[in-house]
RNA sequence: GCGCUUGUGGCGGAACUGGCAGACGCGCCGGAUUUAGGAUCCGGUCCGAGAGGGUGCAGGUUCGAUUCCUGUCAGGCGCACCA
């Protein structure tokens, strides 16, 4: 009997939509479990193949989980706001709401066609001002508390598109997009205190279950260290506040360097007596563009301040002041303190210009290099540390500063504050209006949701403003406080807006008093399991764990932390091994898959192409292995017998099974998983017949990886009820053991014989049994035995003397 | 340069805390069925005739190493003058 996919996989997906079956239930009376995947941006591409595999994966935990008893949550929704859409829209005319409705649609019929089992009566939409009236009420209730605040940023600015880019659009100096130039131009932008949360973020991430790598990831990207501050005398009078890593080196301090915009240099801009080749290099820094900036990083510039020396504050000395663009006026104080025997980049700079050099950690050549190990090494020629250790003269350089009043401990971090402002119609409105008298003043939080316009052109403007600029109408209206005449903010709000709470919404997407009630976030977060990918580490996860702990400081949810724990799936490479993209013509389309193949297959695929957390290569040929498992599955009803247990025979390979496949999908092995499911088909055949009760547990084992051939086979089974309503089988640890195991016999570690022996056998019977095999026998025979071990359950190895 | 990560048959990949390397699947070979092909079913498949040799390479620890340690090579990802 051949298995009709095609009409069984729909007619299940039409029945699961009715009866709601996956629909979270709104009784928190039941144990909650919250799976989480990465919600889409609905291209017009429509599903890429690398969508189902974390779908997928989550499916199967969330099925599970509802077998065992569970109240799962597993949403879908959509985060819709966006540039390609815009530019879409753009090109062809089309409003960008038209285009996100259709893409929608697209994506929503591909997902319910893969049969996953998501609670499609709280899908959600970025793009829907239900749902972004709570985007910008968090961005007031931010801008109330002072993390949000207005700022002079250079942005990215494309000459030939006319129009700002995000940083990630700028590829190699040029647009993503045009290959045209970006340069930078000073805006006025919107910009969220993200370093305020910096130390929390890094801390809170010790109680989470992350995997390693997504917390060393974030860990790098919020780069804390820890150091002091030095504040140095500059012959003006002046300070000059520095910032070190390494402040038990501070009398190898031999010159220093200001970053080119720093603001003592105009102050001394009469003091200076080449003020003339500093300008010049001020100017030539300001024009180049960051990717310049870095790429001449191989060689190092700079021009010495002449007229202005600075004085090391534990020894005396003057030192010569430079400025170069190799400090960064971004980080720290915008100044350091320039140890060139003990950093690699001082190092450089000081052999280019011919700056005496104080070696005052011992242990490298400082003439060949650098010498920058704290580990080893012991201080000299400085002074009270001389003789010290590295970590000793640390602490006592510190306290010793502080008691001075010459520098105090500091840590810093390479987070920066979030650039939040966009000048682009596909965002939300950021809900500020101007006014003269007032300043900024936030929209009362009756007013939301503001609401985007309609324009007649999307494009942005000329001169950088966003196209909402142009609606006079719209951007003229009364200022809240005083009620006299105020300009509305044209810019919108960046695409990480709207996902930062999303999963928030969902707990309680249709609540119009507020983003969710108090009792649907104390019963659903935080997110059990969310799963995504490795590229939204650190943008993503960071600004929605901080707007999470926002949240959680102003009392609106009840949770630290947003997701208890987070994996991520490795990426689906075309048949080449190559990243699929149009470009490359590696492109798998799942629609083609899911026509020749049915859902079943397809996900069966997905999972047991590899390591889930591993890039994997497609293969379209290879399909046909998890096409033919499902096809033998469906033929166990040609063999079943009646039985109500599990026969003798096959119990401790079902009782395995069962245990694996449970363990496996709670681990995120579903390849192994379905490989133990393979194994136990491929045993069930070999014996020549199923027992119904056999039938009816593998159906279940089954059914979060494959849900529709499952669903049909109990149903025509009449196991009673659906397979959505049964119970996932438990195992009974005692009848996973087998009563006779195979040994196997080393010499000297190499396998001389197999024996077969009871599994409780005594260790002196095992190494008898084994010294008893012909072979080995043989071998050891007027030998010295040196040794002998037994692995219970595995091996006896015997160590004889040659 | 720094951080993370990977390296196992023709291919995708298995192997729990050091204990029988290659599970499961693809492909391939042989057979059955078929007018033929496809599909299906059965058997075989790391290399080597064999002793033996095999987890990128070279060492080390161990009775025993894909697994631990040292060095080295190659690929992938991320960050990139962060003082």
């Amino acid at each position: 009997m051949e298995y009709n996919f095609k009409q069984v996989e729909k007619k299940w997906q039409d029945r699961w939509e009715e009866t709601g079956v996956f629909h979270a239930k709104n009784d928190y009376s039941k144990p909650k479990y919250y799976c989480l995947v990465e919600f889409p941006y609905p291209s017009g591409q429509g599903l890429h193949v690398g969508h189902p595999r974390s779908y997928t994966a989550l499916d199967i935990v969330a099925r599970k989980k509802r077998l065992q008893g569970y109240n799962v949550l597993y949403p879908m929704g959509w985060d819709a706001f966006g540039l390609p859409t815009e530019n879409y829209a753009i090109k062809n005319h089309i409003h960008p709401e038209i285009v996100t409705k259709q893409n929608i649609a697209h994506f929503k019929a591909q997902l319910q066609a893969l049969g996953f089992s998501f609670d499609w009566s709280r899908e959600i939409n970025t793009t829907d001002p239900d749902y972004y009236k709570w985007t910008q009420w968090i961005f007031l209730q931010l801008y109330k508390k002072g993390l949000a605040y207005k700022k002079e940023m250079a942005v990215n600015w494309c000459t030939s598109c006319k129009c700002v880019l995000a940083n990630e659009e700028v590829v190699n100096g040029v647009c993503e997009r045009c290959g045209s130039e970006v340069v930078r131009k000073v805006k006025s932008q919107w910009m969220l205190k993200i370093t305020e949360y910096a130390q929390r973020l890094v801390d809170d991430l010790d109680d989470l279950d992350f995997i390693e790598r997504v917390k060393t990831q974030q860990k790098n990207w919020i780069g804390r260290s820890t150091g002091a501050e030095v504040d140095f005398e500059a012959e003006t009078g002046d300070k000059i506040t520095v910032y070190t890593t390494r402040p038990d080196t501070l009398f190898g301090a031999t010159y220093m360097v200001m970053a080119p915009e720093h603001a003592l240099i105009d102050q001394w801009a009469d003091t200076i007596t080449n003020m003339d080749e500093v300008a010049a290099y001020r100017a030539a820094a300001a024009h180049k563009s960051d990717f310049e900036r870095t790429e001449v990083n191989k060689d190092k510039t700079g021009v010495e301040l002449k007229g202005v020396k600075a004085i090391n504050p534990v020894n005396g000395k003057k030192i010569p002041i430079f400025i170069s663009d190799y400090v960064l006026a971004s980080y720290g104080t915008g100044a350091i303190m320039a140890v060139p025997a003990h950093d690699t980049r001082d190092w450089e700079f000081a052999k280019k210009f011919g700056i005496p050099m104080v070696e005052v950690v011992k242990g490298g050549d400082i003439e060949q290099e650098a010498f920058t190990d704290c580990a080893s090494g012991v201080m000299v020629n400085s002074g009270f540390l001389t003789g010290l250790t590295v970590d000793q003269a640390k602490l006592k350089i510190i306290k010793y500063l502080e008691k001075e009043g010459k520098g105090r401990a500091k840590v810093n971090f390479k987070l920066r504050d979030w650039v939040f402002s966009r000048q682009r119609y596909w965002g939300e409105p950021i809900p500020i209006v101007k006014c003269e008298k007032c300043g900024y003043v936030p929209l009362p939080e009756s007013e939301l949701p503001l609401k985007l316009p309609n324009v007649e052109s999307y494009e942005p403007t000329d001169n950088g403003e966003s196209p909402l600029a142009n609606l006079t109408d719209w951007v003229k209206t009364t200022c809240p406080c005083c009620g006299g005449p105020a300009e509305r903010e044209t810019d919108t709000m960046p695409q990480w807006a709207g996902s930062s709470w999303y999963f928030l919404r969902y707990c309680d997407p249709h609540n119009s008093e507020a983003l969710a009630s108090k009792e649907a976030l104390e019963y659903w977060t935080p997110v059990d399991w969310y799963n995504g990918g490795m590229e939204h580490t650190t943008l993503h996860l960071l600004y929605s764990r901080f707007w999470h702990k926002f949240l959680y400081d102003v009392g609106v949810v009840p949770t630290k932390e947003p997701y208890q724990k987070r994996t991520s799936h490795g990426m689906i490479l075309g048949e080449n091994g190559e990243k699929m993209s149009k470009s490359r013509g590696n492109v798998v389309n799942p629609d083609d898959i899911v026509n020749e193949f049915g859902a079943d297959t397809m996900r069966l695929y997905e999972m047991f192409i590899g390591d889930f957390e591993k890039a994997a290569p497609w293969k379209t040929s290879s399909i046909k292995g998890c096409k033919r498992f499902v096809d033998r599955f469906w033929n166990l009803q040609e063999i079943v017998a009646d039985g109500d247990s599990i026969r003798p025979a096959l119990e401790s390979v079902f009782h395995k099974t069962i245990k694996k496949v449970t363990f496996d999908i709670d681990n995120l092995k579903a390849n192994t998983a379905i490989a133990a499911l393979m194994s136990l088909l491929n045993e069930i055949y070999e014996t020549g017949s199923i027992s119904r009760e056999e039938l009816r547990i593998f159906t279940i084992l089954l059914n979060p990886f494959a849900p529709h051939v499952t669903e049909e086979m109990w149903e025509i089974q009449n196991f009673g009820g659906a397979v959505t309503g049964a119970s996932w089988p438990t195992y009974d640890e005692a009848k996973c053991k087998d009563s006779v195991i195979e040994l196997a016999v080393q010499v000297n570690g190499k396998i001389r014989a197999r024996i077969t022996v009871d599994a409780e056998i005594s260790n002196d019977d095992a190494l008898a049994a084994a010294k008893a095999a012909p072979a080995v026998a043989a071998e050891i025979d007027g030998k010295t035995v040196v040794k002998e071990i037994y692995v219970k359950g595995k091996l006896v190895n015997i160590v004889i003397k040659k």
